[in-house]
DNA sequence: CGCTTTCGCTACGAGCCGTAGCGTAACTGT
DNA sequence: ACAGTTACGCTACGGCTCGTAGCGAAAGCG
């Protein structure tokens, strides 16, 4: 999924190399121990009891629990895609319950959570999530703008660097919304909530470009 | 701040009482703790170091590290308050700011997030959360909202329960954008930031408000 | 077949957890 | 003044997880 740790160069030379199916059951087993046990109670003699792998195994691959669960977390959001549904706002809303599902799976819960709050105190951390995770989310937000400017739906970008500040808040705006609703509110992102937020989203985007 | 244990009624009847000042004393090294250790390194037991009381106290008050945290995250949250700056925009904007300050005090962001992350396999603990720290700032929408009807900013509201839906959207778009943006994106919510924010979010309420 | 690296296993000191037990301190009612 | 009740500080404890070290065996490569 990233590159994480490797002896020297792009390919390991001699030596037996590493089980990439060991590196997959342990991935699979710390997504169950999350299900079943939450951050506070994931141990990594536990996962790798699951993995059916020696402990010392894991600790050769992650350097703790925060980055081994960053990587387990991270391989969720393979699955998002933006799809095509000929408006913006049906691409957002597609988007966003995309966003949503994932969100809703409690290994994505706790920890996403448990780790950005380790991460508030471990600068390596906090970009090993953005390159796995945030900026995944992020390029959607990139493309979906483009699309939308070429069918005329938004106003093409002036300056690049006013462009770059937009898309930063209205992804601030769509990921927060979602996340926070989900993990504070604990409530469900819908069919309804999601026409209404993308309602509210595109409305004052269209209006904020206009003149005032 | 919050009804937390007791041993009968309102008021204990005989026997020695409980320190206020132990109490005061122990939220103050709890925070101090989250700032030094962050959460996976605070111990129950180095937060009783620092207050300068037995470890045992702590457990005699609180069920664990979880509830501690949220009681001591929970009184920075006393001094958000809604002001009154004449406009609904500016009302906003201000309570955004004094929002995000808080937010980006590093004893919130840790303290937060990891409770939060906890919370999701703890329903008591979500309960806690959300009414020693989450009501407390939905008050602030709903208050605004009044403020900004009786202005005339925004249109009364017609269905009492499409009136907390829509207290509730705004509700996740606000904490959840600025949240979002101090802890995922890791940039600072300052003036131009939530100028922009502001604008986008109250024309699309306008928008939304009125027919399409 | 040597060389190298990974693997599984065992064992270890260290640290924290949450609780129990004790004697003492503080406050209340008679 | 005195018993009754509750909180406090202190010490000690078994149990658990941590992260590492050391070993022999396995799996590739020249």
């Amino acid at each position: 999924m990233v590159a994480r740790m490797q002896s020297r160069t792009s390919a390991s030379r001699t030596g037996r190399p590493r089980s990439a199916e060991a590196d997959a059951a342990i991935l699979v087993a710390t997504r169950a121990a999350l299900v079943e046990l939450g951050w506070s109670g994931l141990t990594l003699g536990n996962v790798a009891t699951r993995a059916g792998v020696a402990k010392t195994t894991l600790y050769r691959r992650w350097a703790g629990k925060n980055e081994l669960v960053v990587d387990a977390v991270a391989a969720l959001f393979d699955e998002l895609e933006l799809p095509d549904r000929g408006t913006l706002a049906a691409d957002i809303e597609g988007v966003v319950l995309q966003f949503a599902a994932i969100l809703a799976r409690p290994e994505a819960q706790s920890g996403l959570m448990a780790v950005l709050a380790e991460s508030t105190r471990d600068a390596a951390l906090r970009e090993r999530i953005r390159t796995s995770v945030v900026d995944r989310q992020k390029r959607l937000v990139l493309e979906g703008r483009a699309r939308a400017q070429v069918r005329g739906e938004l106003p093409p970008e002036t300056d690049p660097s006013t462009a770059a500040r937009t898309v930063d808040l209205i992804f601030d705006m769509v990921a927060g919304a979602v996340v926070h609703r989900t993990l504070v509110s604990a409530e469900p992102v819908d069919q309804p909530w999601v026409q209404s937020f993308t309602r509210v989203l595109l409305l004052g985007l269209a209006g904020a470009a206009a003149p005032s």
